[in-house]
DNA sequence: CCTCATCCTGACCATTTGGTCAAAGGAATT
DNA sequence: AATTCCTTTGACCAAATGGTCAGGATGAGG
């Protein structure tokens, strides 16, 4: 969100992304009150001073670190709407979404720890962005509905099986270890995942995966 | 957990109860550390020091909830292998699951985020009922597909879809509530939900609903 | 009225927390 | 070398937190 002033030095920007990246570590694993500052310090490995030079409170901290989770969550989006056909839409949707979850679980996590505690930072993310953008999704569903493409169903309540159980292989990652034997999923248990999800909504709508 | 020692006076029971139901809203609303016992205390409308003359610790209250809340899942679980057919099975316990959800957010947001966190207090829950119980619905379900009774599936999955989509109902609960132009869901709008939810699902696996 | 066990609570304490600040590097430009 | 701007950090503080405790209230049985 903020520019770095000085592109020269990079030990700006280096350390904005290790504050970052073990901030969202801190805040997915004991949400906003419970993460501290002094963890997230040590866990980037600087003094807990430096990261107020960077950041000036633990809320403009968390603020950006959900900002850049609600970014790639949008970029996920735009898979959804440059597809031709249902099929193509839902399943590269849902794919991405499976991606997401492995490669940001953490970022998931603190989505839904902050979502869970009633969204006091990005409600109005959630009245503007994520509410406009469920609406235009909500239309081409009922566009497919109506032209007979898959069954008659609720687009909202697609929408949110669809977002339900794709980021449940995030904030549940540990549950899915732990009856996995402790081991975290494969590569092609993953993709096991990702048809098995694909293929029940699919079906469940008419469509044929 | 405790038994009450003296069944005569009915206020132990009673500020147990109170304590305890206050405890899972603020748990669920700021996580194990962000709780604090003086929240839970105002919320109770009772003076801290009493909150721990009832339970010696915070971590002692918490896994009372955490207990109370498990408990209600099992229940649920019992749901599910009472009945003959895959359809009947499925309905009644997606049903039972929504219906939790909608009576006992609270708890199933504890649940949550005792997860994200990597479920430092119920670990032994996971590894020991959760793990049995779902070997067993695995199995079940292993023998629908062998009877033909349903399509080929993954049943682990299959289980995944389930939790996630009726306990996004609770979870989320806030971000559907926004969705939903800041109204909660209501009777209607809930038994859509479930309706919309089972549809998908057993229509996902060959099943008419 | 007395006894005794349970229940309640205001005051208190040690620790942790987010945040501040002044003083000290450091590197490029002049 | 002097200057300037950015960066780093140890020491510090006020507030909040989990937990303690001694003493007071309460009520049932005698």
């Amino acid at each position: 969100m903020e520019a770095a002033r000085k592109p020269r030095n990079a030990t700006r920007e280096e350390n904005l992304a290790v504050i970052l990246h073990h901030a969202e570590k801190i805040f997915a694993e004991f949400g906003f009150k419970g993460a501290t500052m002094q963890a997230i310090a040590d866990a980037a490995g600087l003094p807990k001073a430096n990261l107020h030079y960077y950041f000036p409170t633990k809320l403009a901290l968390y603020r950006e670190v959900i900002e850049r989770i609600f970014t790639i969550w949008l970029e996920a989006a735009d898979s959804f709407d440059t597809s031709a056909t249902p099929e193509e839409a839902l399943s590269r949707y849902i794919r991405k979404k499976m991606e997401i979850s492995r490669a940001h679980p953490c970022g998931s996590k603190v989505w839904a720890n902050e979502v869970i505690q009633g969204a006091p930072i990005i409600q109005d993310y959630l009245q503007t962005t994520l509410n406009e953008w469920t609406d235009t999704r909500i239309k081409v569903i009922n566009r497919w509905i109506a032209e007979e493409k898959i069954d008659t169903v609720d687009p909202r309540h697609l929408l949110y099986m669809i977002w339900a159980t794709t980021q449940h292989y995030a904030d549940f990652q540990h549950q899915i270890v732990t009856l996995n034997s402790g081991n975290p999923l494969s590569d092609s248990q993953w993709e096991n995942a990702t048809d098995s999800v694909t293929g029940v909504i699919l079906r469940g709508i008419g469509l044929k995966p």
